[in-house]
DNA sequence: TATAGAACCTGTAGTAACTACAGGTTCAAG
DNA sequence: CTTGAACCTGTAGTTACTACAGGTTCTATA
């Protein structure tokens, strides 16, 4: 769709960047804002020019994201790499514990997929003006 | 722990609505200033004083939030609620396209699960300044 | 080279659903 | 009548973006 040089150019403006990474112009910009991403050099116009550097971190940052770290979280494993000295079992440590979180909220989840399915299927459907949805509501936790 | 006459008093200050309820106390003035909680008389001094009719009404709404209700789809079934006129068959409408929703978050959540997994079940641990948790970021989806 | 229009810029405000103050007033028990 | 817990209003902060408005730059084409 996006028809980009491949490989990447060493310059390439907001556009491109997006286009590669699938990011969206503003959230890059807001990456930028919030210190994720480093403010690239500028074209004599203005406009921002990133290199594969850029390219390489973002891709980074947003497959955290997609995975579920929130952003504080992709902050800390920039920050291990970035410091250069990390080990394997302090990414780990940091993977295994976001994993726990995403096992708990499966879990709620799955708690409120069967009390969602068992009150909807007291439904009798029609028109009737009472519903066992609406009076588990009104009960309470 | 809190001790609360039973059944609840026709007249109670904010604190015990809060005890009763769960829901903390910000929430509450929250959901008066947003509309979901009719603003209730308040006493010489200007304290909010509820009823039980409050009770009701907060308790379904807090039901609603702890099953994954957004607070639109929440006014949207007290909108259906106070109209009177519901049906059975509106209020499973909603409930199932909410089941829906929650199922399909459990499906993302358990690939984030599988990824996660096989991230983290590869890194061999120990200190070694390399871990295939980074490089599988860095590589992207 | 002129020009049009796509792409870029900054800065602000809005989203969901609360939560957390600060700085002051009221309630009620002893 | 005092004291301190509970209450009041109003504003700002949280997460992670997204959506403008109003203006400038880039670049392909005539």
């Amino acid at each position: 769709m996006e028809p980009f040089a491949d490989p990447p150019t060493s310059a390439m403006f907001i556009g491109e960047l997006s286009g590669r990474t699938g990011c969206n112009i503003e959230t890059i910009r807001y990456y930028e804002r919030v210190g994720l991403l480093p403010a690239p050099p500028r074209s004599a116009g203005g406009h921002r020019v990133y290199g594969v550097d850029h390219l390489k971190r973002l891709t980074f940052i947003r497959r955290g994201r997609q995975l579920g770290f929130a952003l504080k979280d992709v902050r800390g494993l920039l920050a291990l790499v970035d410091g250069g000295g990390y080990t394997c079992d302090e990414v780990q440590a940091l993977t295994l514990s976001h994993l726990d979180e995403v096992r708990l909220k499966i879990a709620d989840l799955k708690v409120l997929e069967g009390v969602l399915g068992d009150m909807a299927a007291e439904c009798e459907g029609g028109t009737v003006p009472a519903c066992p949805v609406i009076e588990a509501l009104f009960r309470g936790a």
